[in-house]
DNA sequence: CCTAATAGTAGCGAGTCGAAACTATTGCAA
DNA sequence: TTGCAATAGTTTCGACTCGCTACTATTAGG
């Protein structure tokens, strides 16, 4: 248990110093957060409520952050036709930039050796399951792993939203992910 | 470089989540971080400043997070005799109660494997250790670690403060600690 | 068809955050 | 000794997050 109490520790300690640099510009880490689910999400998962939900936060919060984003010309608005409630953010350029921007916890982590990197993400990704678990919450994975993806010619196929995937979006998040 | 936005990635989100959790009763993440620490730090380590400096915000919003957390009842405030600019705060019982408590994410981190668990704590560390290196930042680490540390017949002696420690006070967290 | 569920927004109050301006001490050097 | 610079903490500002509740629009299902 005193371990358990230190990976918190450390996970929010890191994730703090990793905000704390974050705040550059006109924007604070939750936007910035945004953005970069944004730039990693596939166009069935841009909604404010999927960003809600991947974030922890309130569809309410999203709503301003998206209406700041906005105004600042990151990110621009798409409706749809079939479901007039749904709303589709997609990133600007610049908000691209913003997004495929790295920090200096990236760098830090680089200095890891291979398996050690291999290692982390194995327990990371083993705790996040289980937190996810426990409170209910979607995995957020990406399409080629997941229970609806069929390969393809080329690209892949969503099973569950019949829906050909180009090649790239097979990496991307999606919010109906369902792990094999 | 994949791998490793996938790690931060995986950091934040689990932060993310346990933050939103940690909402409860009259207390928010930061002020329950701050509880948090308080519970860890030694007595030359409870002040404004290096309450900051640990989570990586301004003097400014701890000593705001301070004034909620003395009139909720969760601090009182040590003014000490020899430098009057500085301040220690305490926890009190209620706030003791509150440092103590665990999440859910201690649980999750609580099914993975013994030596999963500190492999993880282990490379976590160094990426911390790599972070506060690029920005500068003190390690805050536990006296029992610092080479300033010496043992005695009970609990330790700081070599740099001239001041013995309390068998207990060897775990506890100080601002001045430097690793062997 | 009508009610329930869903998606998004608006407003509230408390609080975070960086930044800058401010007060009160303490340290150091000429 | 004086006299500034550094340090510790506070206050205020504006933008924003966050949980919450109330609200509107749209869609789905019995």
């Amino acid at each position: 248990m005193e371990d358990h109490l230190h990976i918190r520790e450390l996970i929010n300690r890191l994730a703090r110093l990793d905000a704390a640099s974050a705040w550059a510009g006109d924007l604070n880490p939750t936007q910035r957060a945004v953005l970069g689910y944004l730039g990693r999400a596939n166009r069935f998962s841009r909604s404010p409520s999927h960003v809600a939900e991947y974030l922890g936060t309130t569809r309410g919060t999203v709503s301003q952050s998206f209406k700041s984003l906005l105004q600042k010309g990151y990110v621009t608005e798409y409706r749809s036709a079939q479901d007039k409630r749904t709303i589709s953010f997609e990133l600007t350029s610049r908000g691209a930039d913003i997004a495929r921007q790295t920090g200096g916890l990236e760098n830090s982590i680089s200095e890891l050796e291979t398996d050690q990197i291999h290692g982390l993400q194995a327990s990371l990704s083993a705790i996040l399951k289980g937190l996810l678990r426990q409170n209910g919450g979607r995995a957020f994975g990406v399409c080629s792993s997941c229970i609806h993806f069929k390969t393809a010619d080329v690209g892949g196929f969503c099973t569950l939203l019949s829906e050909p995937l180009s090649t790239e979006e097979t990496s991307l998040i999606c919010h109906e992910q369902r792990g094999v």
